[in-house]
DNA sequence: AGTGTTATGTAACAGCGTTGCGTTACAGTT
DNA sequence: AACTGTAACGCAACGCTGTTACATAACACT
């Protein structure tokens, strides 16, 4: 019984998810306003609040949108040629989703936007996207290419440099694309240099 | 002519500015402001927009204080010793500039608050800081330790680098403060290794 | 005293996220 | 067919924010 749904919930769901990341794409974070997103769809905020708890909450769920399309860059890399050359493609496809969306990459990485920290179960779900970072790592260090070493130790090193120039080249720091070209592929190998078994010892 | 200050100018910025950092260190940046600010000094909200131009200018007092202090910290760090160990004791010193006050360090390389991005005139004030590192790494190279390169494209990697790394660790992401202190290590090494010159070649 | 000029706090305005309340629209009952 | 209970929905208000117009206050000078 009761008033019957005007609107199928998952698709008015999406359609606010799409506005929103839209908006976001399009202005930055100052125009998802709770109003804003919901007259973009056609509704009232009452559906924000329906369907996310809070605008927290609608946050929440791009954030992890975010991250379930880095890991679908991520599925496209080739886990089957050499292990360093699949390792250096991976860190290519994070700065691809960077360059993609970059206010979605703050809402990511950084934090732009008040309220909204991802708490212990947002990290759990996200937590795929770095396990294929630590297996490509894992195999440098079982194919001999990288020394011997915790490769959660390796793991964390590389994805503290690809976090680092993403954020430099979204700030502009990096200088024109040529450049930020040659800094990406220069950090990416003497990071990887850096870990190659001694010669001799 | 005209009515006197009640309050000295300077002294007055420097009690917002510091009752500022005091509560951005406390509770983070939803508690900066305008009236939270200016009744934390014993003045109004209209001190701020006379001292200040608005709030982003006072953000953007905070964000070159923070690089003052920044720059502070590198300049106690010595530049006569051997290259490789003061450019990673730069990094340390850039380590412990982030964990000393976390809110502040997401305002000078995070973007916390909205409203505020820094400008031209902004990014030139704090070139020095870039610079030091800068100088460190042509140390490094004028000393054969780094292969020959483009001094700037080795910062560029290691300034990426020590961001990344104190971005997760404020996150939380590098484990405990001993395995933050073993991946802080490792990778500086790591990407100080990657850029030794090749032993033949 | 009176006036001009400047410093300062108060109060209002528009916007935000959020929520309570009235309205709408149907299912089941009489 | 009329009624009622329940669920969905939107409007409007609340408290907050940054910002600004305005009234007030306090001096120097005539």
């Amino acid at each position: 019984m009761g008033r019957p749904r005007t609107r199928d919930w998952d698709d008015l769901r999406r359609a606010l998810l799409d506005a929103a990341g839209r908006l976001l794409a399009a202005e930055g974070p100052q125009a998802l306003g709770t109003r804003r997103v919901a007259h973009e769809v056609g509704t009232s905020t009452t559906a924000v609040y329906n369907l996310f708890e809070d605008k927290a909450g609608l946050l929440r769920a791009m954030f992890l949108d975010g991250f379930a399309a880095l890991e679908e860059r991520f599925a496209r890399v080739p886990v089957d040629g050499d292990p360093e050359a699949d390792l250096l493609a991976l860190g290519h496809a994070y700065r691809a989703a960077a360059r993609a969306d970059p206010h979605r990459y703050d809402l990511m990485f950084g934090r732009p936007i008040a309220d909204f920290r991802p708490d212990e179960a947002d990290l759990a779900r996200i937590g795929g996207t770095y396990d294929t970072l630590l297996r490509a790592v894992a195999r440098c260090v079982d194919a001999g290419r990288f020394g011997p070493a915790d490769p959660a130790d390796i793991a964390a090193h590389l994805s503290a440099l690809v976090h680092g120039l993403a954020s430099l080249e979204l700030r502009g720091a990096l200088g024109d694309e040529e450049c930020a070209d040659r800094r990406w592929r220069l950090a990416l190998e003497a990071a990887c240099r850096g870990h190659h078994p001694e010669p001799a010892g």
